[in-house]
DNA sequence: GCGCTATCTGAAAGCGCTTTCCTGCGGTAC
DNA sequence: GTACCGCAGGAAAGCGCTTTCAGATAGCGC
């Protein structure tokens, strides 16, 4: 990047026969400048192709029109959905967004933070459940409360735990409570459940949501398997539960994507879903509607939830207090889940 | 961001009781410093939770550790997979990724061209096939042409036809062709084409191989429908396809998203998926392995292409001729095609 | 026509950092 | 003991921009 030189504000002054300031001024549109002048600054720049260097004016600034997002994963789709809803607000606030992904590794996560204040980012956001740690946690704080103190905006999704920030804070609990009692509701009393990492908040949540709704109607789950949040987790989740002898009509994934994977599973195993055992995930990510049979989940605004993320960053007054956004779940009802012959 | 200040080098010099220049030599490592003055420094440095300003050094050093990428939309798997493939090579790299998402708005596109350049990225890398007219060629031009004088580094994947850059280039003809060659073999005659938006240079490859590899085998081809690159324009071209009475033993829809529409839709309809007609797509997203029927499909390597593009932009000599890296496409047959009735 | 004020323009400082240049120190050879 | 060399550390310039401050110009009333 440093071949030839750039064009710089000076060579538009000099070109324009103006000073710097004047310059300055004309395309910032910040003081009245003589309409002659300016025209011919403008015409200048356009000539030149000048672009402004967003370093030097972010260093007078203090200030860089930018804000940093660290997902775990762009290509899994609930990251992606709700770093769209993300992405479209920051187009409309003339934001670039940062977009990390840790692909789960918690270090890489904090150095990412790093990174974005080397950038003097606007806001950071955290996307996802975090590492739920002590390590992670006093990494992470060392990073991030310079970073607020500086005045940095920083907000997350669906980790509330440890970083005192605001959230979205999608309502796992009570998502999986409405989902177990609409499976109640069909007839199913034998579940088995595929959870996610132990420990993460998310998990414990919709677990936890799901266990307490069923444990309210008398009815235990003992048959649980643990694996990561993704489509091999699901996988291996479901197959470790048929191994074990799986007995149950209903089984619980912790996300979609886990249901996925679940759903092959247990097609490779010679069982039918619904007719032999009804499947639920959570998130509604798009395309389980697609799957055969569609795929009972929860629903979660994802895009709207990167929307809100952002503006709960950006918006006035950050450094009040802490503000928690709950976004409710809706239980979706689809061909996956039918009551248990 | 300017509400409080910054722990600045010259914070952290001051409290080693060294100069700056001491102070950013041992931070940088960029010269031999005694070592109880390298000592002192580096705990002044971690005491205050010093970060440098990026922008500072982006400044003095004429470059940002930082690259661009700009996609049509983050949340289509496509890109999302080569993005993915992206970020794993930019943190090798140490690299920042900017992405941006243009929402398929060609203005917008060459707005954040321009934010890149001011952002002195260090490279700029342009995903999806673009908007091939006069217009946006020319503004795109405008941006581009300074940038890569300036010795920034621009790379595509998968469009050609304008921009003279470094290039990864999935084998779209050949990739449809040979598709086109195995759905003969499985003995259809009677072809259909979902078609994306007319004029993309993807979609001219792709339709075109495959209407030629018919066409070779002396079947043509007069069903087509054009429609938007998503699962809804695939599901609008499959029901006008319907609607004017569908006559073919065999669906080919130009991306794996718009197949996943029109199997809906030809289910919607009644239509059995592969018994009435085999549908096939083209790119091998992740999800299409789930469906049901399991979709026939020409795979790309997605995550790869990611990272081959970003390393033809950082490439040493980057300056040199042109270079366009072809990418092959692999046919999968699996059940969504069978044999016609 | 003169003096005062209201505008607009230009000079210059400074944002936080890297890097060149230069000074001062200690060590070595004679 | 003196002259020279090498090396480490400090002072200062400068990256490209914004913004304050002061100066210049025009405009107004008398």
């Amino acid at each position: 990047m440093a071949d030839r030189v750039h064009v710089t504000l000076r060579d538009v002054a000099m070109a324009a026969g103006v000073s710097l300031a004047t310059a300055s001024r004309v395309l910032n549109g910040t003081a009245k400048v003589r309409e002659d002048l300016r025209d011919r600054v403008e015409a200048a720049a356009s000539e030149l192709a000048y672009t402004p260097n967003a370093h030097a004016q972010a260093l007078v600034r203090a200030s860089n029109e930018t804000v940093g997002v660290i997902c775990h994963d762009v290509s899994d789709p609930y990251f992606s959905g709700i770093a769209r809803g993300v992405m479209r607000a920051a187009a409309q606030r003339d934001l670039l967004v940062m977009l990390a992904s840790t692909f789960r590794d918690s270090t890489r996560e904090v150095a990412y933070v790093s990174m974005l204040r080397a950038q003097r980012a606007r806001a950071i956001l955290l996307i996802g459940s975090g590492f739920e740690d002590r390590r992670w946690e006093r990494a992470m704080d060392v990073e991030l409360r310079p970073y607020l103190n500086a005045g940095g905006r920083v907000a997350v999704v669906s980790r509330h735990r440890s970083l005192r920030v605001d959230t979205v804070l999608p309502e796992n609990r009570q998502g999986a409570a409405a989902l177990a009692r609409a499976l109640l509701a069909l007839g199913h009393r034998r579940f088995a459940i595929l959870s996610g990492p132990p420990g993460l908040s998310t998990v414990v949540d919709r677990v936890g949501g799901f266990r307490d709704a069923l444990a309210a109607a008398g009815v235990p789950v003992d048959q649980i398997e643990e694996g990561p949040f993704s489509r091999e987790g699901g996988y291996a989740g479901a197959c470790a539960l048929l191994d074990r002898g799986l007995d149950a009509t209903c089984l619980f994934a912790a996300t979609d994507v886990m249901a996925v994977g679940a759903l092959a599973a247990l097609r490779e195993r010679g069982l039918r879903v619904p007719d032999d055992v009804s499947l639920a995930g959570f998130d509604d990510i798009p395309v389980v509607r697609d799957l055969t049979p569609p795929l009972t989940t929860v629903s979660l605004p994802l895009e709207e939830m990167g929307e809100r993320v952002i503006a709960l960053a950006l918006r006035d007054g950050g450094r009040g207090r802490r503000r928690i956004e709950r976004v409710p779940g809706t239980v979706i009802l689809r061909a996956s889940t039918i009551g248990p012959r």
